[in-house]
DNA sequence: GACACGTGGAT
DNA sequence: TATCCAAGTGT
């Protein structure tokens, strides 16, 4: 940081910081009391996940496994099981990964550090910042999406981030984090909420934002994006099919036999054992029985599930 | 770097 | 109804 902007920075920082003591979410894993496993859940729970979703599973994991050995002594598909829908299943496997990782290389303890963090599994660079900061004070260049879209309206004066981080993205959040490590964490974690709260990515509340006067986007006068965004599909995807199949798994009491993935129940002669209305929502996917195959497999080769008896089952 | 990977609320 | 998008990671 240049001595020139320094001054500029500091009442960037301070609007932020007094903005965020007087709107913050009084979210649990921000209580001063909250530990460092719950903020690394929390953080893996919130991957492209919202706040509102996350909140009861959350509470209901640290109720059931208040640290990594509690759930590192269960079966990994129990925790596939209690992620519920939260969505992206495979969270949850490596949630447990990491879990067992922290129980025998860790001593238990969640690591302290940027780069121990980094070595666990479903940990990446975000989260590994976002836990080393939030959870031990460290001074890390926390870099979410929330926080590219501020950097990109406030400093850049885009409507957008790029589609993927860039290294020009990472060297501007390095340069807009303050020295001091209190202050530092303040900034990531109130650049954030802004984001979320203020600074969204559709129909943002520029009328609340507390650094409307110094928005580079505002005082270009809002340019539209420079891209339009591609969309995820999502019907007659992989992804639905195998959705519909962990649904199942997950209501499951017992293996599934295949021919129940194959066919409608009835076809079967036999009722299926509580599982019969993510059943029927699979078959109602009408998908071919290729792409069925597909999925199934994939969800074995994920570790999702696992073949017992003849049938299917999450991990046990 | 492009893609796959779940889910459901909001617009 | 269709599309967007939410505290990303791994390959």
């Amino acid at each position: 940081m240049t001595p020139k902007n320094t001054g500029h920075l500091w009442l960037l920082h301070e609007a932020l910081d007094q903005w965020f003591d007087a709107n913050a979410r009084d979210l649990p894993w921000r209580e001063p009391d909250c530990s460092p496993w719950g903020i690394l859940v929390s953080e893996v729970m919130l991957q492209q996940t919202p706040v509102v979703r996350v909140l009861p599973v959350w509470r209901d994991w640290m109720e059931r496994w208040p640290t990594p050995a509690d759930l590192a002594g269960h079966p990994s598909g129990d925790a596939v099981r209690h992620w519920g829908r939260l969505g992206y299943p495979r969270r949850a496997l490596r949630l447990h990964a990491a879990a067992v990782a922290i129980r025998d290389q860790h001593k238990g303890a969640v690591p302290d550090n940027y780069a121990e963090l980094l070595g666990l599994p479903g940990v990446g660079s975000y989260t590994a910042a976002a836990v080393a900061a939030f959870a031990f004070g460290r001074r890390e260049t926390v870099v979410d999406t929330n926080i590219r879209r501020v950097h990109a309206r406030l400093i850049s004066g885009q409507a957008l981030p790029a589609p993927a981080l860039t290294a020009a993205e990472m060297r501007l959040a390095e340069a807009l984090l303050p020295e001091d490590r209190g202050l530092s964490v303040r900034w990531n974690a109130s650049a954030m909420e802004l984001g979320a709260m203020v600074c969204t990515a559709r129909n943002p509340k520029c009328v609340d934002c507390p650094v409307r006067a110094g928005c580079a986007w505002l005082a270009a006068g809002e340019p539209p994006p420079s891209y339009t965004p591609k969309g995820q599909a999502w019907h007659g995807t992989d992804r639905q099919v195998r959705g519909a199949v962990m649904a199942v798994l997950r209501e499951a009491a017992g293996p599934v036999p295949r021919e129940m993935f194959e066919q409608a129940p009835a076809d079967l002669g036999f009722a299926p054992s509580g599982v019969g209305v993510p059943l029927a929502a699979l078959h109602r996917l009408n998908s071919a029985p290729e792409q069925l195959e597909r999925a199934l497999d994939g969800l074995l080769k994920d570790g999702l599930a696992e073949m017992h008896d003849g049938g299917l089952r999450l991990p046990a």
